[in-house]
DNA sequence: GTGCTTTGTACTATAATTTAGAATGAAATT
DNA sequence: AATTTCATTCTAAATTATAGTACAAAGCAC
């Protein structure tokens, strides 16, 4: 597409810029976008944004509105649920995280593991129990979130290892950023069985985590209950944590655990 | 692809193709699929479905598992979330449903239009309140569903005629299959302010389903509840349909329609 | 353990699709 | 009424996708 002469590919463009076209969509949010829009976001062809649009739209995998504007399509829920229900954990998962956040009356959120982040995939609110928004889809990283910490402890020395060479930027002024640290706070979350994010992702955000095992011992996922500071103290955090923990272990035994 | 010389086509075939693949996933469940499976299902060569396979495991679409099985992957959640926040119906409704769910003690489905079929966009289960699984995504025509007639009598006439033209095939025994009963059924509907299904789509399940409308008056959605017949009978159905049609027109009213 | 099949992956020439740009018509703005 | 903006269509040029072959590794049969 540039100038240079091509070298081979591994992968196919055409596929990646669709789905760079979909990203791009789920980022603009409210209101859609126009095919100019799209166009010039990507330095594509007008009739080429045309031709990619036109195909996903057939596909249901964006529809447009009266003014052409263009959203993500219902082909996506389709596949979504499709994932979700594949992923067993999440439906062995959900009526604990329910019980647990009228218990907690707290927001409680399910997460799973992805590179060296985890991916939100289950949000239940404690008073008006939102299922799909907000943080559903979202990834953070791992060393400093309750839910990443309690997985990541679980984790063979080796990747631990690969994580922290991989950075430990700070997200805010509480985050752990000294490997020696980090490989403490892992050590006490081992001992525990829970973890404690104490505004290291978020200022003003703490969580309770806890990891989720499968039939084979490893860490697959994890629970979290999260609340702002002020309503959500150290203490609190304290009394929490076996709820949380006792929690996880309870959907560990439903994912064929054995060795709690 | 074929043999024949390539006619100018409209649509990006590669696109496509990369959501067959998707769609295949989707419905060949737990496992996931090798590479061979695809190739073979697809009619490409092995080559070509692994630049395919790589492409969409790198943008996480697709995840593979030790085993080198294919499986739906975590970015779909993330798109899929961007479209239900998109739809600001489903984020008004929700705790509509989740009231409503707990008052009938039955299903609660949210479905928005899409062609001549609705597509669940939201499912609230009375005691375990599962989130996203079995039938979010799927799609239900519209003139044997109690959603699907909530929102099809307030279509615009030729919309309807559209519809009929289509065909009434016999779901069942007590699908309305003829233009005249479909059409006063529809009559009905918009003059009671719901629409009951008994039995016309799937038999032994029975739904009573109202319409949303959102500022401009047209029908965007609709919520219904459902249950099996034994439960669910002809006399609860008429019981609980003034509570179905009030919690539409809150939600409606919440969509800033004005005209009820 | 050995030989066999099957798997995912890499490479290359051919063939096909994708691409940009200009041209068209419709709609909204001035 | 004139002008700009927009989505859409068309065509030749160029990039990308394709199938076939080849390879290494894993699994299976014997």
């Amino acid at each position: 597409m540039s100038g240079a002469l091509a070298n081979q590919l591994k992968t196919s463009t055409t596929v990646a810029k669709a789905f760079a076209i979909l990203d791009f969509l789920a980022s603009s949010g409210e209101g859609g976008s126009s095919l100019a829009t799209i166009s010039s976001q990507f330095g594509i062809s007008k009739s080429t944004a045309h031709r990619y649009m036109t195909t996903l739209e057939e596909l249901a995998v964006v529809e447009r509105d009266a003014k052409d504007h263009f959203r993500l399509g219902v082909k996506l829920i389709e596949l979504a649920a499709a994932f979700l229900s594949d992923h067993s954990l999440r439906n062995v998962a959900d009526p604990f995280l329910h019980e647990l956040a009228i218990r907690t009356q707290e927001t409680v959120h399910l997460a799973i593991p992805f590179g060296d982040e985890v991916v939100y995939i289950a949000k239940v609110e404690s008073s008006h129990a939102l299922g799909l928004t907000s943080r559903i889809g979202a990834r953070v990283p791992m060393y400093c979130t309750a839910l990443g910490k309690a997985i990541l402890a679980h984790y063979p020395a080796e990747r631990i290892e690969e994580i922290i060479r991989a950075g430990l930027p700070a997200r805010t002024l509480h985050t752990i950023t000294s490997p020696e640290g980090l490989l403490r706070e892992l050590e006490q979350v081992r001992a525990q069985g829970y973890a404690i994010d104490d505004q290291e992702n978020e200022l003003g955000v703490r969580c309770v985590g806890a990891p989720i095992f499968d039939y084979i011992g490893k860490a697959v996922g994890a629970i979290s209950v999260s609340g702002p500071a002020n309503r959500m103290t150290l203490e609190r955090s304290l009394e929490l944590a076996p709820w949380v923990r006792d929690t996880a272990l309870a959907v560990s035994k439903r994912m064929g655990c054995r060795r709690l």
